[in-house]
RNA sequence: CGGGGAAUGGCGCAGAUGGCAGCGCGCACGGUUUGGGACCGUGAGGUCCCGGGUUCAAGUCCCGGUUCCCCGACCA
């Protein structure tokens, strides 16, 4: 019998347990990292190859950079040491010999792709440079979870160098919305595109967005980010162009990053007590076909229907696992509950009399999300539920998300909004503000969400006037 | 990195006062079963987290360390 603590019992336990029993991922022999499993890294790689598409279609490539980073480019610019200077793991030793420089294993390459890209950039007919990788870095964390926050995390990071501003700052939301795009049309996850306080800036940008999206916990997982660099690191780096009038200049830079960390938000957002419920768009198995007989010659017809409606769901594009085991119906469909599998199929010998499959689906439990439904164009129907499925889920988490955000005026309302979800709040975007909230509240801004009504208001925290509010609330 | 909890078979756990390492699930084999986690029988599987110490004897007591979980500080 499969152990997974109620969601509604202990949300920590629960989420580590469907980690576990849905064979997402191992806790590796080292401090903070995690052995993913095929069946997580699947997930993983359908959203991976998803996001790819989109980062090509907008005209981006794949490069990809050292692993090992010399410890004084991580020192060249500032802010972006001093950020990262206490997660930093520092090779000292090679081939049994003591370097003469030490060498930082990557926590994220801006600095090394600044060194190729001031090598590679010299006109401004050479940019835009629209540079993505997908590799995986290194943090030395204090506190870990699986997928959440890990010592070495797979993602991707883009790097782009342009002749202007403008032309940054339009890269920098066009990858906000790549990700919020991918987000919900892949993931089925909700989320607020915003720009970071100042106080949660990345370390070496100017600025800072991310999508903020409530889990079922209702904690904030900051999903993805992406930072306008200004020219903080073409100065550091001097990568350079010369433009139209024949004047040196600075390139204006950016990064994007999105990580494995939102497969724990898909675990959270959308899981249940049974366990995951997956998105069908990356789900490893769409469809499971559980054949149900008594006998030996019920076998063999159940079988015979079971394996036609598996070719013929495979030859529409979809992906299907007619699941032979010996092991009961019950059993099986637990156990598939558990992997998140959107759609189950159950033939049995009455089915089989009527040409027809009984359909459940994940997303609505029991009784309610099962149907009977004829052979006939059975492949189009499917297709349709699972298209039907993602918006379910979709809608679901949107619908839980909006009713936990509460509308403030006062410090008094806030606090009381963010012991039981966020509050969007007016907010003078001054980190001693930040300090505040999270000294008082243990809760933090998340962001300044970027749709949303214009007015002026009076700061809940410092009381001066402000034009805009924040998303505020406890977070991951 | 501070405070609290924990570590015994793959998973979940039991092992007062030190004295042969157990249970449920899972796993293997055989049989009966199969429309919401079937049952019977047989069997395999253990450096009791690691290293020291006390003792005739340590899963159990003492010291040190590691890892995991929770709450903070720090972060994608």
């Amino acid at each position: 019998m499969a152990k997974i603590t109620p969601r509604s019992q202990d949300f920590s336990e629960w989420y580590l347990d469907v980690i576990r029993e849905a064979d997402l991922a191992d806790y590796a022999p080292v401090r903070g990292c995690i052995v993913v499993k095929p069946y997580g890294w699947t997930i993983y790689e359908y959203m991976r190859d998803y996001l790819d598409k989109r980062f090509k279609e907008t005209g981006h490539v794949n490069a990809a950079f050292p692993l090992f980073i010399p410890m004084s480019f991580i020192q060249k610019e500032a802010h972006h040491v001093q950020g990262f200077a206490p997660e930093l793991a520092v090779v000292t030793h090679g081939g049994g010999e003591q370097l003469e420089e030490p060498l930082v294993v990557r926590p994220t390459s801006e600095t090394i792709v600044g060194y190729s890209y001031a090598q590679w950039i010299k006109s401004y007919r050479d940019l835009p440079v629209l540079i993505n990788c997908w590799n995986s870095v290194v943090r030395w964390e204090k506190r870990t979870k699986p997928f959440l926050r890990t010592m070495e995390f797979y993602w991707q990071e883009g790097h782009t160098a342009h002749a202007t501003h403008e032309d940054a700052l339009a890269e920098v939301l066009r990858m906000l919305d790549v990700y919020y795009a991918h987000m919900r049309e892949d993931c089925a996850l909700p989320g607020f595109r915003g720009r970071k306080s100042i106080h949660e800036r990345f370390a070496g940008a100017i600025n800072t967005f991310s999508v903020e999206t409530m889990m079922g916990d209702k904690r904030s997982l900051q999903s993805c980010t992406s930072h306008d660099l200004g020219q903080n690191f073409a100065r550091a780096f001097e990568i350079k162009y010369l433009d139209r009038d024949n004047t040196e200049k600075y390139c204006w830079t950016t990064s994007w990053g999105l990580s494995w960390r939102l497969l724990g938000a898909v675990i959270m957002v959308h899981g249940d007590d049974q366990g995951l419920r997956l998105p069908p768009k990356i789900a490893p198995i769409q469809v499971v076909i559980v054949p149900i007989f008594k006998n030996d010659t019920e076998r063999a017809q159940v079988f015979e229907t079971a394996e036609q409606v598996s070719r013929s769901l495979k030859a529409a594009g979809l992906r299907v696992k007619l699941d032979d085991r010996d092991e009961t119906p019950g059993y099986k469909f637990n156990d598939w509950e558990m992997r998140g599998v959107p759609v189950r199929i159950e033939i049995g010998p009455k089915d089989v009399a009527n040409r027809s499959v009984m359909v459940a689906r994940r997303d609505l439990p029991g009784k309610a999300g099962k149907a009977s439904v004829s052979l006939e164009g059975l492949s189009e129907h499917i297709h349709a539920l699972l298209g039907e499925i993602h918006h379910s889920l979709l809608k679901q988490a949107e619908d839980f998300q909006n009713s936990n955000i509460r509308e403030c005026f006062s410090w008094e309302e806030v606090k009381e909004a963010v012991q039981d979800g966020w509050a969007l709040a007016p907010l003078e975007d001054n980190p001693a503000n930040d300090e505040f909230i999270r000294e008082q509240l243990t809760a933090k801004t998340l962001n300044f969400p970027l749709d949303q009504a214009e007015g002026e208001w009076t700061c809940v925290v410092s009381g001066r006037p402000v034009r805009e509010r924040a998303l505020i609330g406890k977070s991951y």
